[in-house]
DNA sequence: ATATTTTAAGACAAAAGAGTCTGAAAATAC
DNA sequence: GTATTTTCAGACTCTTTTGTCTTAAAATAT
Protein backbone atom coordinates (compact mmCIF):
# COMPACT_ATOMS: atom_id res chain seq x y z
CA UNK A 1 0.00 0.00 0.00
CA UNK A 2 1.18 3.41 -1.07
CA UNK A 3 1.82 5.93 2.63
CA UNK A 4 -0.55 8.71 1.53
CA UNK A 5 -1.28 8.96 -2.01
CA UNK A 6 -2.67 6.18 -4.51
CA UNK A 7 -0.24 4.83 -6.25
CA UNK A 8 -1.87 7.14 -9.65
CA UNK A 9 -1.14 10.06 -7.51
CA UNK A 10 2.17 9.20 -6.81
CA UNK A 11 2.72 8.59 -10.48
CA UNK A 12 1.04 12.03 -11.37
CA UNK A 13 3.02 13.69 -8.53
CA UNK A 14 6.35 12.74 -9.81
CA UNK A 15 5.75 12.77 -13.73
CA UNK A 16 4.55 16.27 -13.14
CA UNK A 17 7.36 17.52 -10.93
CA UNK A 18 10.13 16.10 -14.17
CA UNK A 19 8.01 18.17 -17.07
CA UNK A 20 8.93 20.65 -14.95
CA UNK A 21 12.40 21.03 -15.01
CA UNK A 22 12.30 20.92 -19.03
CA UNK A 23 12.39 24.09 -20.56
CA UNK A 24 9.01 25.89 -21.70
CA UNK A 25 7.58 24.93 -24.60
CA UNK A 26 9.63 21.35 -25.01
CA UNK A 27 7.60 18.34 -25.05
CA UNK A 28 8.63 14.98 -23.17
CA UNK A 29 7.11 11.25 -23.87
CA UNK A 30 5.63 8.71 -22.19
CA UNK A 31 8.54 6.63 -23.48
CA UNK A 32 11.38 9.26 -21.55
CA UNK A 33 8.99 9.67 -18.70
CA UNK A 34 8.52 6.09 -18.46
CA UNK A 35 12.15 5.28 -18.68
CA UNK A 36 13.41 7.87 -16.49
CA UNK A 37 10.94 7.65 -13.78
CA UNK A 38 10.23 3.21 -13.69
CA UNK A 39 6.44 3.83 -14.33
CA UNK A 40 4.82 1.17 -16.19
CA UNK A 41 3.96 2.72 -19.91
CA UNK A 42 0.50 2.39 -20.27
CA UNK A 43 -0.62 3.29 -16.76
CA UNK A 44 1.41 6.12 -16.52
CA UNK A 45 -0.50 7.23 -20.37
CA UNK A 46 -3.88 6.96 -18.34
CA UNK A 47 -2.52 9.24 -15.76
CA UNK A 48 -1.32 11.62 -18.30
CA UNK A 49 -3.99 11.87 -19.96
CA UNK A 50 -6.41 12.79 -17.47
CA UNK A 51 -4.09 15.57 -16.39
CA UNK A 52 -4.10 16.63 -19.78
CA UNK A 53 -8.45 16.21 -19.58
CA UNK A 54 -8.15 18.67 -16.25
CA UNK A 55 -5.96 20.71 -17.94
CA UNK A 56 -2.92 20.49 -15.87
CA UNK A 57 -1.06 19.23 -18.80
CA UNK A 58 -0.88 19.96 -22.79
CA UNK A 59 -0.47 17.22 -25.10
CA UNK A 60 1.17 16.81 -28.89
CA UNK A 61 0.83 14.13 -30.96
CA UNK A 62 3.49 12.71 -33.62
CA UNK A 63 7.14 12.99 -33.99
CA UNK A 64 8.52 15.35 -31.21
CA UNK A 65 5.17 15.23 -29.27
CA UNK A 66 4.75 14.36 -25.90
CA UNK A 67 3.42 16.22 -22.74
CA UNK A 68 4.37 19.47 -21.05
CA UNK A 69 2.92 21.48 -18.64
CA UNK A 70 -0.35 23.22 -19.23
CA UNK A 71 -0.32 26.15 -16.67
CA UNK A 72 2.87 28.19 -15.76
CA UNK A 73 5.05 26.57 -13.48
CA UNK A 74 4.10 29.20 -10.90
CA UNK A 75 0.87 28.73 -10.94
CA UNK A 76 1.29 25.04 -9.96
CA UNK A 77 1.98 23.30 -6.83
CA UNK A 78 1.61 19.70 -5.78
CA UNK A 79 -2.02 20.09 -4.25
CA UNK A 80 -3.12 20.51 -7.46
CA UNK A 81 -2.44 17.44 -8.93
CA UNK A 82 -3.77 15.57 -5.60
CA UNK A 83 -6.83 17.33 -6.11
CA UNK A 84 -6.61 16.51 -9.41
CA UNK A 85 -6.23 12.41 -9.35
CA UNK A 86 -6.88 11.49 -5.66
CA UNK A 87 -9.54 14.11 -4.28
CA UNK A 88 -9.31 16.02 -1.41
CA UNK A 89 -11.79 14.08 1.42
CA UNK A 90 -8.38 14.19 3.60
CA UNK A 91 -9.15 17.80 4.26
CA UNK A 92 -12.56 16.89 5.93
CA UNK A 93 -12.64 12.93 6.94
CA UNK A 94 -11.86 11.76 10.13
CA UNK A 95 -8.61 10.03 10.46
CA UNK A 96 -9.83 7.27 12.65
CA UNK A 97 -12.84 6.74 10.11
CA UNK A 98 -15.86 7.97 12.24
CA UNK A 99 -18.37 8.80 10.32
CA UNK A 100 -20.05 10.94 13.22
CA UNK A 101 -16.64 13.09 13.63
CA UNK A 102 -16.87 16.71 13.78
CA UNK A 103 -16.04 19.46 15.61
CA UNK A 104 -19.04 19.71 17.84
CA UNK A 105 -18.34 15.49 18.70
CA UNK A 106 -14.56 14.81 18.48
CA UNK A 107 -12.58 11.74 18.34
CA UNK A 108 -9.75 11.47 20.47
CA UNK A 109 -7.48 12.10 17.94
CA UNK A 110 -9.59 14.91 16.22
CA UNK A 111 -7.67 18.23 17.12
CA UNK A 112 -4.27 16.57 16.68
CA UNK A 113 -5.40 15.11 13.59
CA UNK A 114 -6.53 18.79 12.79
CA UNK A 115 -3.19 20.07 13.16
CA UNK A 116 -1.36 17.57 10.86
CA UNK A 117 -3.98 18.18 8.38
CA UNK A 118 -3.25 21.67 7.62
CA UNK A 119 0.39 21.03 7.63
CA UNK A 120 0.53 18.33 5.44
CA UNK A 121 -1.80 20.72 3.42
CA UNK A 122 0.81 23.74 3.58
CA UNK A 123 3.37 20.93 2.41
CA UNK A 124 1.47 20.50 -0.68
CA UNK A 125 1.09 24.22 -1.39
CA UNK A 126 4.05 26.26 -0.10
CA UNK A 127 5.94 25.94 -3.22
CA UNK A 128 4.78 25.36 -7.01
CA UNK A 129 6.32 22.60 -8.93
CA UNK A 130 9.22 24.13 -10.13
CA UNK A 131 10.81 25.00 -6.84
CA UNK A 132 10.18 21.38 -5.50
CA UNK A 133 11.42 19.98 -9.19
CA UNK A 134 14.20 21.99 -8.63
CA UNK A 135 15.37 20.84 -5.00
CA UNK A 136 15.23 17.82 -6.47
CA UNK A 137 17.86 18.67 -9.21
CA UNK A 138 20.38 19.84 -6.92
CA UNK A 139 23.38 17.53 -7.57
CA UNK A 140 24.26 16.40 -3.96
CA UNK A 141 20.86 14.62 -3.95
CA UNK A 142 19.74 13.66 -7.49
CA UNK A 143 16.48 12.17 -6.96
CA UNK A 144 15.86 12.47 -10.97
CA UNK A 145 19.06 10.91 -12.61
CA UNK A 146 20.16 12.37 -15.56
CA UNK B 1 -10.59 5.74 0.16
CA UNK B 2 -10.23 5.81 3.66
CA UNK B 3 -7.37 8.94 4.53
CA UNK B 4 -4.36 7.36 6.24
CA UNK B 5 -5.46 3.68 7.90
CA UNK B 6 -7.22 1.19 5.61
CA UNK B 7 -11.10 0.28 6.07
CA UNK B 8 -9.77 -2.60 8.62
CA UNK B 9 -7.79 -0.75 10.52
CA UNK B 10 -10.22 2.26 10.80
CA UNK B 11 -12.84 -0.63 12.48
CA UNK B 12 -9.98 -2.16 14.62
CA UNK B 13 -8.81 0.98 16.08
CA UNK B 14 -13.18 2.06 16.82
CA UNK B 15 -13.79 -1.30 17.89
CA UNK B 16 -10.68 -1.74 20.60
CA UNK B 17 -11.24 1.90 21.50
CA UNK B 18 -15.03 0.98 22.65
CA UNK B 19 -13.93 -2.35 24.41
CA UNK B 20 -11.49 -0.38 26.13
CA UNK B 21 -14.33 1.51 28.07
CA UNK B 22 -16.22 -1.59 29.51
CA UNK B 23 -14.90 -2.80 32.61
CA UNK B 24 -11.84 -5.15 33.16
CA UNK B 25 -12.71 -8.92 32.29
CA UNK B 26 -16.63 -8.12 30.95
CA UNK B 27 -16.88 -9.76 27.42
CA UNK B 28 -18.19 -7.83 24.39
CA UNK B 29 -19.93 -10.10 21.80
CA UNK B 30 -19.76 -8.83 17.70
CA UNK B 31 -23.29 -8.31 17.70
CA UNK B 32 -22.88 -5.47 20.17
CA UNK B 33 -20.11 -3.66 18.68
CA UNK B 34 -21.48 -4.04 15.17
CA UNK B 35 -24.47 -2.91 16.10
CA UNK B 36 -22.86 0.06 17.93
CA UNK B 37 -20.17 1.04 15.81
CA UNK B 38 -22.18 -0.12 12.74
CA UNK B 39 -19.40 -2.12 11.23
CA UNK B 40 -20.45 -5.18 8.86
CA UNK B 41 -21.04 -7.91 11.21
CA UNK B 42 -18.45 -10.77 9.26
CA UNK B 43 -15.75 -8.33 8.27
CA UNK B 44 -15.62 -7.15 11.80
CA UNK B 45 -15.41 -10.91 13.26
CA UNK B 46 -12.21 -11.25 10.75
CA UNK B 47 -10.55 -8.32 12.30
CA UNK B 48 -11.52 -9.20 15.76
CA UNK B 49 -10.06 -12.59 15.23
CA UNK B 50 -7.09 -11.11 13.93
CA UNK B 51 -6.51 -8.95 16.56
CA UNK B 52 -7.31 -11.58 19.40
CA UNK B 53 -4.31 -14.57 17.33
CA UNK B 54 -2.16 -11.29 17.83
CA UNK B 55 -2.64 -10.66 21.31
CA UNK B 56 -4.28 -7.27 21.44
CA UNK B 57 -7.72 -9.14 22.53
CA UNK B 58 -8.55 -11.87 24.14
CA UNK B 59 -11.97 -13.73 23.19
CA UNK B 60 -14.14 -16.30 24.74
CA UNK B 61 -17.09 -18.48 22.77
CA UNK B 62 -20.36 -19.31 24.30
CA UNK B 63 -23.49 -17.14 25.67
CA UNK B 64 -21.57 -14.14 28.11
CA UNK B 65 -18.67 -14.75 25.17
CA UNK B 66 -17.33 -11.94 23.63
CA UNK B 67 -13.93 -10.27 23.08
CA UNK B 68 -11.96 -8.11 25.36
CA UNK B 69 -8.87 -6.42 25.63
CA UNK B 70 -5.91 -8.83 25.56
CA UNK B 71 -3.13 -6.78 27.45
CA UNK B 72 -3.44 -3.47 30.38
CA UNK B 73 -5.33 -0.81 28.54
CA UNK B 74 -2.22 1.18 29.74
CA UNK B 75 -0.13 -0.87 27.82
CA UNK B 76 -2.22 -0.64 24.29
CA UNK B 77 -1.68 2.43 22.08
CA UNK B 78 -3.66 3.25 18.81
CA UNK B 79 0.40 2.31 17.20
CA UNK B 80 -0.01 -1.57 18.24
CA UNK B 81 -3.40 -1.65 16.80
CA UNK B 82 -2.15 0.41 13.55
CA UNK B 83 0.93 -1.98 13.49
CA UNK B 84 -0.93 -4.81 13.79
CA UNK B 85 -3.50 -4.18 10.60
CA UNK B 86 -1.82 -1.55 8.33
CA UNK B 87 1.82 -2.45 9.09
CA UNK B 88 4.24 0.87 9.96
CA UNK B 89 5.46 1.49 6.60
CA UNK B 90 4.72 4.61 6.68
CA UNK B 91 6.97 5.07 9.10
CA UNK B 92 9.90 4.81 6.43
CA UNK B 93 8.89 5.28 2.83
CA UNK B 94 8.65 8.32 0.49
CA UNK B 95 5.75 9.96 0.91
CA UNK B 96 5.59 11.06 -3.17
CA UNK B 97 6.64 7.05 -3.72
CA UNK B 98 10.44 8.25 -4.84
CA UNK B 99 11.65 4.42 -4.24
CA UNK B 100 15.50 5.88 -3.86
CA UNK B 101 14.42 8.96 -1.51
CA UNK B 102 16.64 8.80 1.55
CA UNK B 103 18.44 10.90 3.83
CA UNK B 104 21.40 11.36 1.07
CA UNK B 105 18.97 11.46 -1.62
CA UNK B 106 15.79 13.32 -0.80
CA UNK B 107 12.80 14.47 -2.79
CA UNK B 108 10.91 17.87 -2.38
CA UNK B 109 8.85 17.27 0.74
CA UNK B 110 11.52 14.69 2.77
CA UNK B 111 12.48 16.83 5.68
CA UNK B 112 8.72 18.10 5.82
CA UNK B 113 7.44 14.88 5.68
CA UNK B 114 9.96 13.84 7.69
CA UNK B 115 8.33 15.96 10.84
CA UNK B 116 4.96 15.03 9.80
CA UNK B 117 5.58 11.34 10.02
CA UNK B 118 6.78 12.05 13.72
CA UNK B 119 3.86 14.07 15.07
CA UNK B 120 1.57 11.31 13.39
CA UNK B 121 3.82 8.78 15.33
CA UNK B 122 3.19 10.94 18.51
CA UNK B 123 -0.46 11.13 17.77
CA UNK B 124 -1.09 7.38 17.85
CA UNK B 125 1.55 6.64 20.76
CA UNK B 126 1.17 9.81 23.02
CA UNK B 127 -1.78 8.67 25.01
CA UNK B 128 -2.76 4.87 25.90
CA UNK B 129 -6.04 3.47 24.74
CA UNK B 130 -8.28 3.67 28.02
CA UNK B 131 -7.63 7.69 28.04
CA UNK B 132 -8.44 7.54 24.10
CA UNK B 133 -11.57 6.11 24.65
CA UNK B 134 -12.17 8.34 27.77
CA UNK B 135 -11.93 11.44 25.42
CA UNK B 136 -14.75 9.68 23.31
CA UNK B 137 -17.13 9.21 25.98
CA UNK B 138 -17.12 12.60 27.73
CA UNK B 139 -20.79 13.56 27.62
CA UNK B 140 -20.22 16.74 25.66
CA UNK B 141 -18.61 14.79 22.97
CA UNK B 142 -20.17 11.07 22.72
CA UNK B 143 -19.08 9.45 19.77
CA UNK B 144 -20.24 6.54 21.76
CA UNK B 145 -23.74 6.76 21.72
CA UNK B 146 -25.14 4.57 24.00
C1' DA C 1 0.98 10.31 -50.37
C1' DT C 2 3.31 7.21 -47.26
C1' DA C 3 5.74 5.69 -43.34
C1' DT C 4 6.75 6.81 -38.74
C1' DT C 5 6.06 8.48 -34.24
C1' DT C 6 3.48 9.91 -30.99
C1' DT C 7 -0.98 10.39 -27.96
C1' DA C 8 -6.13 8.71 -27.40
C1' DA C 9 -9.37 5.36 -26.17
C1' DG C 10 -11.25 1.46 -24.53
C1' DA C 11 -11.39 -3.28 -23.52
C1' DC C 12 -9.27 -6.55 -20.77
C1' DA C 13 -6.66 -8.96 -16.82
C1' DA C 14 -4.62 -9.37 -12.34
C1' DA C 15 -4.31 -8.21 -7.59
C1' DA C 16 -5.84 -6.22 -3.44
C1' DG C 17 -9.40 -4.57 -0.42
C1' DA C 18 -13.95 -4.96 1.40
C1' DG C 19 -17.69 -7.55 2.51
C1' DT C 20 -20.85 -12.01 2.70
C1' DC C 21 -22.12 -16.66 3.72
C1' DT C 22 -22.03 -21.21 5.67
C1' DG C 23 -20.81 -24.68 8.69
C1' DA C 24 -17.88 -26.22 12.49
C1' DA C 25 -16.29 -25.94 17.19
C1' DA C 26 -16.44 -24.56 21.83
C1' DA C 27 -18.68 -22.87 25.92
C1' DT C 28 -22.73 -22.27 28.63
C1' DA C 29 -27.32 -23.00 30.49
C1' DC C 30 -30.93 -25.90 31.22
C1' DG D 1 -27.13 -34.73 26.94
C1' DT D 2 -29.43 -31.16 24.26
C1' DA D 3 -30.25 -26.67 22.71
C1' DT D 4 -28.36 -22.21 22.42
C1' DT D 5 -25.02 -18.76 21.92
C1' DT D 6 -21.01 -17.41 20.81
C1' DT D 7 -16.30 -17.37 18.27
C1' DC D 8 -13.44 -19.82 14.46
C1' DA D 9 -12.31 -20.95 9.82
C1' DG D 10 -12.56 -20.86 5.19
C1' DA D 11 -14.57 -20.31 0.84
C1' DC D 12 -16.79 -17.16 -1.83
C1' DT D 13 -18.33 -12.61 -4.14
C1' DC D 14 -18.07 -7.77 -5.26
C1' DT D 15 -15.58 -3.55 -5.96
C1' DT D 16 -11.59 -0.79 -6.57
C1' DT D 17 -6.98 -0.25 -7.88
C1' DT D 18 -3.29 -1.36 -10.69
C1' DG D 19 -1.51 -2.77 -14.81
C1' DT D 20 -1.61 -4.67 -19.89
C1' DC D 21 -2.86 -4.92 -24.65
C1' DT D 22 -4.66 -3.55 -29.02
C1' DT D 23 -6.32 -0.47 -32.33
C1' DA D 24 -7.36 4.16 -33.83
C1' DA D 25 -6.25 8.88 -34.67
C1' DA D 26 -3.34 12.76 -35.26
C1' DA D 27 0.96 15.02 -36.35
C1' DT D 28 5.34 15.10 -38.58
C1' DA D 29 8.99 14.15 -41.83
C1' DT D 30 10.37 12.55 -46.08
Amino acid sequence: MSIFFSRQCEYALQAVMYLALKPEGEMTSIKELTKKLNIPYHFLAKILQDLTYKGLLKSQKGPSGGFALGMQPKDITLFHIVEAIDGVDFTNKCVLGFPECSGKNPCAVHDKWGGLRDQIYDMLVSKNIAQMAKEMKKPEYRTFVD
